[in-house]
DNA sequence: TATGAATGAGCATTCATTCAT
DNA sequence: CATGAATGAATGCTCATTCAT
């Protein structure tokens, strides 16, 4: 039975096998990624892994809520900056952050969101989306001039996140992609601003 | 002469082998697809399949072929009356296109599509964004004003295509979307149509 | 998936591997007899244990129900000699046919009657128990002046049978008995006819 | 004089051991007997059970020891009182302290005894036996018209127990026996009875 | 050509036992 | 002495693949 990390030790026992699954991954793939493996990795026999977790299913939920709070804290850090920038600029600022967390520990985070659509992680997924909502309004109040198409705002932010973290993982998994990454960002961000700047003409 | 009828036996079965492979995701997942559920599915035996595929990720590779060959003869469908539209609306045209080919038979080809990050089938995308590529380019053809912003084109495709696709793959894999399917279809379709208009400003 | 034995060959399958369940039991004892020991003593594969069977429980039901079966025509075989026999001789050659099942192919049976506690066969005991009842019957309406202790059968029954086949598995898996085999038997003999015989002349 | 104590403390582990196995035994069934679970029960560490008993195995012995004590006690208290009755009384004295001592503690025993075909415990079982022996001898010694009978006394007790042993186990591990239980003592102690009396007409 | 019984490497998981603290 | 975290051999079972028919 799996029990509940307690100690010191325990901590950084599970701080190791949930490494251990990350690279797994990336180096074995989703299929042969066993729990030989992620123990071999992790340098601690099966056995130890069954001790603080119940099944192979529990170290996915660990990796994933592992990185699920790497992203919110990526997103926490980076608001207070990201409030003083223009719309541009924000944007371009933040995808620049987000890619440089999928690419950290060779591409450690981006080979785990290519196997991401298996588990049933919605709820995770819905976190760091109101994380996002959260970090959007408060650039609003920031921005006080975005009130105006503040009925826009849910359903665009919607778009762009999604467009946002999409289009970094696919171009990040693309061998040879038709463009670079700068212009990607660059085109990204101004298709926002144009956006918005749309919107607030109208408006 | 002798061996037509052998051959179009041949692609009977190849095809029935891959549509089972489809069912089979769909039913099962991926984790759960063996080949025994694939050729009962198809109605074949275990031997069968392994005259026709030389091993189970075969099947993957001729079930994405498959599915990339139906995406592009959309697309060639659709070109004639994407070219005649404006932006917004061909946009907005094409979107739904792709989505109501996911959905078709009970999201058939949107399960599928869950489990593409862990095949190795970049090269078969890129076919794709290539028949992308020239349709826009016929667009532009019939939309000479946009030659304006040619150098623009590639990286902007690349961006459109790229979010569009993986918006609408996640909006239909998520179970409480925040926002309404045709509102992420106006919102996408808005977003290019503004950033076309200011693109052609500045030009 | 666990088939049904449709041919020739796969009776013979399921039969080696019952079979080679015996075997093992005798020789690894049941917290030893693992299915690879299994397939090992069948002369099959682990893979086509799974084919015959859904699981190594299901392999402990065929065998209880093979050596059910085979008890009970040992006992329909018995009942035209039986039934012409006065108690004594009767009981007697009831107890050593028995004892002679339990004996075959190297004590087979009788060390597969040791782990008969484990499983849950109520049902198969009852089942030898009524065919045992219906002999018991037989044999009085055969002898008729047995009528007359008619009520007491039912529980006499039940206590000879009981008595009968522990005493007999007890006393072969004792490694040195305090009595002799004959003894034993001639004992059982004696007790139930001075039994019968008080009965009936109370009666 | 400064190891008394603890000795003492050691003789209540292994007796909170043993007592925790007899109940894990009843719980969870020999299968799903593990260390873990005694020493749970214990409330003990495992690391304990392994300062008293060298492995798993020596606690079923401990236990099979503790239980024989438990009967060889029984025995003992009865035998004033047993060669005090007539055959058919006697007999079926001990047969009810005899469930009365199964059935303690939740039936704690019974369960044991279901799982007892497993160890190679035959030694103790004999030493039950000789205290048997001799509780019949005392018998014999206080009902001297018995002596008449002597040779046949050896054979006799040896059946008598074990159908009597057998007869109550199978009976209290049966779900729906076909008689009651005071119908089974009453059967066991009449067929004794007319036993001994058609062995005392002969003589 | 088509079949599906047979194979066995490989997997997730358990648990008796050890040993550093 | 007592602890319980750590170990890893061993288990039941799955499933891609082969090959005799």
């Amino acid at each position: 039975m799996a029990r509940k990390p307690q100690q010191n030790r325990a901590k950084v026992m599970v701080e190791s096998i949930v490494e251990a699954g990350f690279i797994s991954l990336a180096k074995h793939g989703l299929e042969h990624t066993t729990t030989r493996h992620i123990a071999d990795i992790a340098g601690v026999s099966i056995g130890s892994i069954y001790e603080y977790f119940s099944n192979k299913e529990m170290i996915y939920n660990a990796m994933h809520e592992h990185f699920m709070t790497e992203v919110i804290v990526m997103l926490q850090a980076s608001t207070p900056a990201f409030v003083q920038k223009n719309v541009r600029e924000g944007v371009e600022f933040i995808l620049y952050r987000f890619s440089d967390l999928l690419k950290k520990d060779n591409n450690l985070y981006l080979h785990y969101l290519r196997y991401m659509g298996h588990f049933d992680h919605a709820k995770h997924m819905i976190k760091v989306e109101q994380v996002l909502m959260d970090i959007v309004m408060q650039y609003v109040i920031h921005n006080p001039q975005l009130i105006k198409i503040a009925p826009h705002i849910p359903r665009f932010s919607y778009i762009i996140i999604n467009a946002g973290i999409f289009s970094i993982m696919r171009y990040l998994t693309t061998p040879n992609p038709l463009i670079s990454f700068d212009e990607l960002i660059m085109g990204l961000s101004d298709m926002v601003e144009s956006y918005v700047n749309t919107l607030l003409s109208k408006a």
